[in-house]
Formats: structure tokens, sequence, C-alpha cells
DNA sequence: GCCAACGTTGGC
DNA sequence: GCCAACGTTGGC
């Protein structure tokens, strides 16, 4: 099973909104780059929410309940459908993902701009033991 | 509110 | 097809 993070703009959609409707469409990824990640992400994978903006934090475990698909608004991009799992203990903020080295490399470091992108086992472990503060 | 990074667009 | 200019996004 493969692991992502999506962002987004928490005024615009948050994790708790995700947890009020239960279900949602992740759509409105138009970056090449995140349309690539996205088309490569399963049904059953699991994803982080990363609210960008004023938390700039990871908050949230969400699955994807259904392979990518088209998005009826325009062909050329693909759309998932996401439900939650459950919101993190504790949020885990950039700064503190910053502060670790072992982050240095990981695009949500490195290029702030993408909003979907793959996480590594390592990355997801690291970033999971931070959220439950034993880190 | 400002700045930097990146993507996209348009002219050549 | 390449490159410069511009716009947008997100962090500080």
């Amino acid at each position: 099973m493969a692991h992502w993070l999506f962002k987004q703009e928490p005024s615009c959609y948050s994790f708790e909104n995700l947890e009020a409707d239960g279900l949602t469409t992740w759509d409105g990824v138009a970056n090449a780059l995140a349309q690539k990640h996205l088309k490569n992400a399963k049904k059953g994978d699991h994803a982080f929410f990363y609210h960008t903006g004023k938390d700039k934090a990871v908050v949230g475990i969400m699955e994807l309940a259904s392979d990518p698909a088209p998005d009826p608004a325009d062909e050329k991009l693909a759309v998932v459908n996401v439900k939650p799992v459950k919101k993190l203990k504790n949020p885990v903020t950039l700064a503190a993902i910053k502060a670790d080295d072992a982050f240095a490399s990981w695009e949500l470091v490195r290029m702030s701009r993408l909003s979907v992108m793959p996480v590594s086992d390592t990355i997801w472990k690291k970033i999971l033991a931070m959220s439950e503060g034993s880190v």
C-alpha cells in the first residue's frame, strides 16, 4: 500500500469538513506533477491531509475510496474519492518537519507548491510517531 | 504584506 | 521548439 500527502487550504476544505461529509471527491488538482502522483494512487491507499496557510500542518489521515478517475468537469484531470480515517492526536507542523533532517529531501519541504506527493514508509511512520508525541 | 519558487503563456 | 515575461501559490 502506498502513502500520499494531499494539501488543502482549510478555509476551503478542512479535515473537519471531510469528517463531517464522510466522503468527498478530491478534485481541482491542476499541477502536472501532482496529477502524475494522483494517477499513481490506488483505492485503499492512505494519505495525510495537510493544511496550508495558517495551520501548515499534517492534521489527519484519509483513505482512498476509489481509484483515480477522470474529472467529469475536465477529462484530462484525475480526481479521487477519499474518506477520513482519523484525525491525528497532535498536528505535525511544517516547522517540526523542517526541523528534522530526516525530511530534508521530502517534496513537502523542497517543493512548497506541490499539492499531491508520495510519502515513503519511513516518513509515514515518522510523522505518525510525531503525531503521537513520542518523538 | 512581501518575497521566492515554480508553472504557464505568448512571442519569436 | 525555445525563452522571457507574467501570474499564482504558499511560506515567512
